[in-house]
RNA sequence: GGUGCGGUAGUUCAGUUGGUUAGAAUACAUGCCUGUCACGCAUGGGGUCGCGAGUUCGAGUCUCGUCCGCACCGCCA
């Protein structure tokens, strides 16, 4: 038996027990007449002693110990003569009797501590060594927690987790497919899923009612701090449900992985309109942990002579409180910020609202009436800064988006360990794209039209599509996306003329969905559901913007594995049996 | 595809106007130290300044190119 306990476990009360602990050396500490061990496992840290009553050979075994050396010892649990209320274990310690070097190691290229001194590449090098810091170990820790807790809600309420196949059929719609060539079909493919849509769906026509899993899911898209290619689903659909049902069962499922994941409650998840969200916070998914909602102001501002506001298609700001004080510095430093190209705003307008009075960059043309007709619309008071923007509607929408969340950030607003959760409902359910002249699903082509939309759906013309409405909802929280989903279209009829908006000819549908729109003449029940981001709700339960840390072994920027060095190449013996000629680079 | 920031000791970083022998902390090694727990003290070794070209009497420092990392925009039904 290698241990009888593990680093972490062992107290006072186990004072005189014969005890074999395993694990890696964390540090030592050499005071001359006598030496301290930090033995570390997963589940802690125990410390070994070394003074003038300990053997000889091992005193100078423990002499030659290095940092990350994994070690089993034997020995009685003692009090320590100075304890150490900082860690569980604090007051006891080892007395050794007995010690063996499992197995030596290098010195580690960074320090193992939850400060370390290595950069995020090495780090990522040596992953396995990141893991076994605490903050990566707790943020896998949580996860599991996170995982748990899903699955134990989700079989409460009779849901059965099933899996779905990873080597599927490419359809290029959305986001680029991870395709796999496949040896035994010459010239073919398979393509791993970007969620196991269809499949789910297949599976309500079976008549598995209640179905989740906890699913990767793959996307050949660039990457972000919260995006990764591959990355991992809570799957849900339900049979026989409406919208409500949905939003009570998952806003359920999130009340339930707060309340035992974080103890975090919330009452219930209000909803907001799509088109609320996108006039008052400037994006689909708003932050409404505080307010400082967006003004349109295109009308009231226009026909004064200042070209800038005349030529915009839209005119709009927020109310900065308390922020009259700001100086020019501070405001040419917004203004710089927001003429980013990741902005691209123009520049930036600004009202103050002083003691000595109201003051702003455009005081040519507007009376101080006017000034302050424009700051009553925010409900400004004195001390307020008011910051407009001017330009192209989507543009200029969403630079106030992310200009309301930076002075959120300055004003502290939105605080860590708050929540405001929200279901945003109501999508369009077509988007037009101009370059390609045709609709693309804003959501997927299996969302169903609202009821009250559906004869503009059916009728198709071009006009009222546009205005259609998807019965489709996300989940947000704090300004993160973390959920989506819709109910969906189960009528063969209404799927077909949903192939046929989005300009698939009937071979082509038959080609890519067939095997669905099948299964839909078959007794297809109602049905609808929903996918959360698990990495995302990991990182929101961490209070971390990065899901990199949620993940055992995650990608770079560049989406390559840096420790295993993938992706590579594969041997020409390979290829060939592949069928498979590397074109020379571009 | 694009924008910004970065790349100097094992590691994290500093490095002035272009100027002699490139520093600090930490890690590592050695010695001292009997209650440490980020132990302490002393000594020591450790550098392809990402790579390539250019400007210059002289480049870690300036210019161009290139590679790599991070964040973001595009993209992500």
């Amino acid at each position: 038996m290698y241990r009888t306990h593990t680093c972490g476990e062992l107290r006072l009360t186990d004072v005189s027990k014969k005890v074999t602990l395993a694990g890696w050396v964390q540090r030592l500490r050499k005071l001359g007449g006598m030496t301290f061990v930090d033995l570390r496992d997963r589940y802690g840290i125990t410390q070994l002693a070394v003074d003038d009553k300990t053997s000889e050979d091992i005193r100078t075994a423990v002499e030659k110990f290095g940092r990350e050396f994994v070690v089993q010892v034997e020995g009685t649990v003692v009090e320590r003569a100075s304890k150490n209320t900082k860690i569980p274990t604090g007051e006891i310690e080892i007395s050794i009797s007995a010690i063996k070097v499992l197995n030596a190691s290098e010195v580690p290229p960074f320090t193992i501590e939850d400060e370390s001194d290595g950069g995020e590449e090495l780090r990522a090098k040596y992953r396995y060594l990141d893991l076994r810091r605490n903050p990566v170990k707790n943020a896998l820790i949580l996860r599991h927690r996170v995982a748990q807790e899903a699955r134990r809600y989700l079989d409460a309420q009779d849901f059965l987790e099933i899996e779905t196949p990873f080597l599927i059929k490419s359809t290029p719609e959305g986001a680029r497919d991870f395709v796999v060539p496949s040896r035994i079909h010459h010239g073919e493919f398979y393509a791993l899923p970007q969620s196991p849509q269809t499949f789910k769906q297949l599976l309500m026509v079976a008549g598995y009612d209640r179905y989740f899993q906890i699913v990767r899911c793959f996307r050949d898209e660039d990457l972000r701090a919260d995006r990764q290619p591959e990355f991992t689903q809570i799957d849900c659909e339900m049979a026989f449900v409406e919208r409500q049902d949905i939003l009570d069962m998952f806003g359920g499922l999130m009340k339930h992985l707060f309340k035992h994941v974080l103890d975090v409650t919330f009452d219930n998840v209000p909803f907001m309109t799509y088109a609320d969200a996108m006039r008052d916070y400037g994006c689909d998914k708003p932050d409404v942990r505080f307010g400082m909602k967006i003004k349109e102001l295109t009308k009231q501002v226009q026909g004064k002579n200042f070209s800038v506001f005349d030529s915009a298609a839209y005119v709009g700001g927020i109310c900065a409180e308390g922020c009259a004080e700001y100086t020019r510095k501070q405001l040419d430093e917004l203004t710089e910020w927001v003429k980013r190209p990741q902005i691209g705003a123009k520049g930036l307008v600004y009202i103050r609202l002083t003691a000595e009075g109201i003051k702003s960059s455009i005081d040519k043309f507007y009376t101080p009436e006017e000034l302050q007709k424009i700051a009553a619309e925010f409900g400004a008071k004195q001390g307020d800064l008011i910051l407009i923007l001017a330009g192209a509607k989507k543009i200029t929408l969403n630079g106030l988006c992310e200009l309301r969340l930076e002075m959120g950030n300055r004003l502290g607003l939105r605080k860590r360990g708050e929540f405001a959760p929200l279901w945003v409902i109501d999508f369009p359910l077509l988007d037009w794209d101009d370059e390609t002249q045709r609709f693309y699903a804003m959501h997927h082509p299996f969302t169903s039209p609202q009821p009250e939309d559906m004869a503009k759906f059916m009728g198709g013309k071009k006009e009222e599509l546009e205005t259609v409405r998807a019965n489709a909802y996300d989940f947000v929280m704090n300004g993160v996306e973390l959920g989506g989903g819709s109910i969906r279209i189960f009528d063969a009829g209404i799927q077909q003329q949903m192939f046929k908006v989005l300009g698939f000819s009937e071979a082509d549908a038959e080609y890519r969905f067939g095997f669905l729109t099948n299964a839909f003449k078959f007794g297809a029940p109602p049905h609808g559901g929903i996918a959360f981001g698990f990495d995302r709700l990991c990182a929101m339960f961490g209070g971390s913007d990065s899901i990199r840390d949620y993940i055992a072994f995650p990608k770079n920027n560049a989406a390559r594995d840096v420790m295993i060095d993938s992706p590579a190449q594969i041997d020409d013996s390979q290829l060939k049996e592949l069928s498979i000629n590397i074109a020379p680079e571009k």
